[in-house]
DNA sequence: ATATATTGTGGGTAATAGTGGGTAATTATC
DNA sequence: GATAATTACCCACTATTACCCACAATATAT
């Protein structure tokens, strides 16, 4: 048995170089479907932090996001700041990824990153600032966990 | 699987030249399908922005337009206010397109400019105006998006 | 243990992209 | 029909990006 295709867990640390590289773990890269044509999208996380997605998973959105009639004014607000922020990068011959300088400042990140796995996309985050978030989360009362944990099994 | 054509996500920023150009984003030009013939079409938006559509696309919203019957007078306003401010304008060799003065008013846009990928269309915004509708977007209560976010899993 | 392949990082060079401007062709104005 | 204004079509320069190649460190295989 093998692991699912485009799943992706685990934490690895690496580093941006001066031309705004950054790699993608080599267990990553052999997640990828064949028919992402080693392309991820990078966009803008809901935290203070980067999401890539494989290409087919982020396809999947924009079909659903080509759905939305652009009468409504809130259906292009939600279609602007979803995309808005996003964009296809190809994995080099080394297998990294250039983030732009928007997304850089965005999330923060210096020389050293910290990539995530989270399951159906990974994220990008500036280490000191992700160890702040963590005290927080230590923070939250368990009984958040609780209504979860009915939909979760571990 | 291949890319989407006429496809367009992501935010560029350029410059409105002294002869009303502007550039179309690389990575936009290469979404757009050869039937094309490197055309667009340019038109009022909803907001107070440039909405440009690749020739096809703009096609297939004609054809829908076609179908509404102009007995309703709702109808008629709405196809006379769609279509009456659209202009096709070919791509230069350079891969700029020309705005006409009426839609740059209509607009307010000035020398910079920020083109953001809307899936299936492409807007040109002034980016003074658009953060100012950012932050009213900011204010909006977020229910609204909550049932959007519902459908479509990010 | 040694050889071989893979992985992460750095950097050089060629190609492309974005911007500005000149001149000819076309259109509009008188 | 002559002139002015606008548009279309080139060419040029600079910054950025894409595409290589190199190499040290680690992992894998013999």
């Amino acid at each position: 048995m093998t692991l699912n295709k485009n799943t992706f867990i685990g934490e690895y640390s690496y580093t941006l170089d001066a031309k705004s590289r950054i790699n993608i773990p080599s267990k990553f890269r052999n997640s990828l479907s064949k028919d992402n044509k080693s392309s991820l999208v990078i966009t803008r996380g809901m935290d203070k932090c980067v999401w890539v997605y494989p290409l087919v998973i982020w396809k999947s959105i924009e079909d659903e996001l080509r759905k939305l009639s652009s009468l409504s004014n809130i259906n292009r607000s939600f279609i602007r700041n979803t995309v808005r922020h996003a964009s296809i990068s190809k994995l080099d011959k080394q297998g990294r990824i250039a983030l732009n300088q928007n997304i850089i400042k965005f999330s923060n990140i210096k020389k050293n990153a910290l990539i995530i796995g989270m399951v159906n996309k990974i994220e990008i985050w500036d280490p000191s600032y992700l160890s702040k978030i963590d005290n927080n989360f230590n923070k939250i009362d368990s009984s958040d966990f609780d209504e979860l944990s009915d939909k979760i099994i571990l």
